[in-house]
DNA sequence: CATGTAAATGTTATATTATTACATAGTGTT
DNA sequence: AACACTATGTAATAATATAACATTTACATG
């Protein structure tokens, strides 16, 4: 269960805004979408981007500097992502497979490292544009 | 086994700067250190990272933007990459873990989508940090 | 060895992504 | 009211990355 959390206003109109979107969005298209309703500059953009990130209410994705919603009621606060990327279309999907979720949450390597987090990204041709 | 290519004359001096660093180099600290060997360009820097990138000579550090040797003789060519990195001392090491690879590679999800790359990145205290 | 072609280089300018620094305002305690 | 905490506003700038164009090098093959 994600705790509950209230969202100011910028936080909210972002979140809204790529809630909404169909893909991940970019800082700056984000600027341009909501510059009508008084947010203007970049760091308030990345402001609100942090703190949703930082309560799990969207994802960065890494590779291509977008941040999408999670799709995943039960997100670990984005403690523990995986997402599927399309090379071709772009398209993002963020992947929500437990035992997936439990391997690498459980993986300990040899260095001795204590994991807190990780992040996965899989890169290849979706459904559509395999067919195509 | 991975496949010779003779690296051009940028291409060596970027991968012999990453390749004798500490920890991961980022493209433009990577473009202060070879300007006395006359790369002046931001653009000379990233064409031999993309080229490295592509042949698996070195990989990208993609939530850091920065870039480090390829540890792993038998790198599948970027293909498959796993890291851990420190998020006190930003300290980052290659995972080689057959069991892992193996798992991530046989990896298929419910959506169709056929993969083929993936990059995973863990985050945590490594041990020296941990003991701190 | 001339010629074609792919890869690499050089250079300038510019686009894109992200943060620093500083001032102000709102929100919820106690 | 006083306090702490979070969020906001604004300007400037830093850091990361690519576009566009001209030239040169490497090397296979006719």
């Amino acid at each position: 269960m994600q705790k509950q959390y209230t969202l100011s206003r910028n936080q909210k109109i972002i979140f809204d805004l790529i809630d909404k979107s169909r893909g991940p969005m970019k800082a700056y298209s984000i600027l341009f979408n909501v510059q009508k309703k008084g947010i203007k500059a970049p760091l308030q953009v990345y402001r609100a981007l942090d703190k949703l990130v930082e309560i799990g209410k969207i994802h960065k994705i890494e590779s291509r500097n977008a941040f999408i919603a999670c799709q995943n009621s039960s997100c670990q606060i984005s403690k523990a992502t995986a997402f599927s990327i399309c090379e071709s279309c772009e398209d993002v999907s963020e992947i929500s497979n437990t035992k997936l979720s439990k391997y690498l949450s459980n993986f300990a390597d040899s260095s001795g490292m204590k994991y807190s987090k990780y992040n996965l990204e899989f890169f290849g041709l979706c459904k559509k544009c395999k067919s195509k």
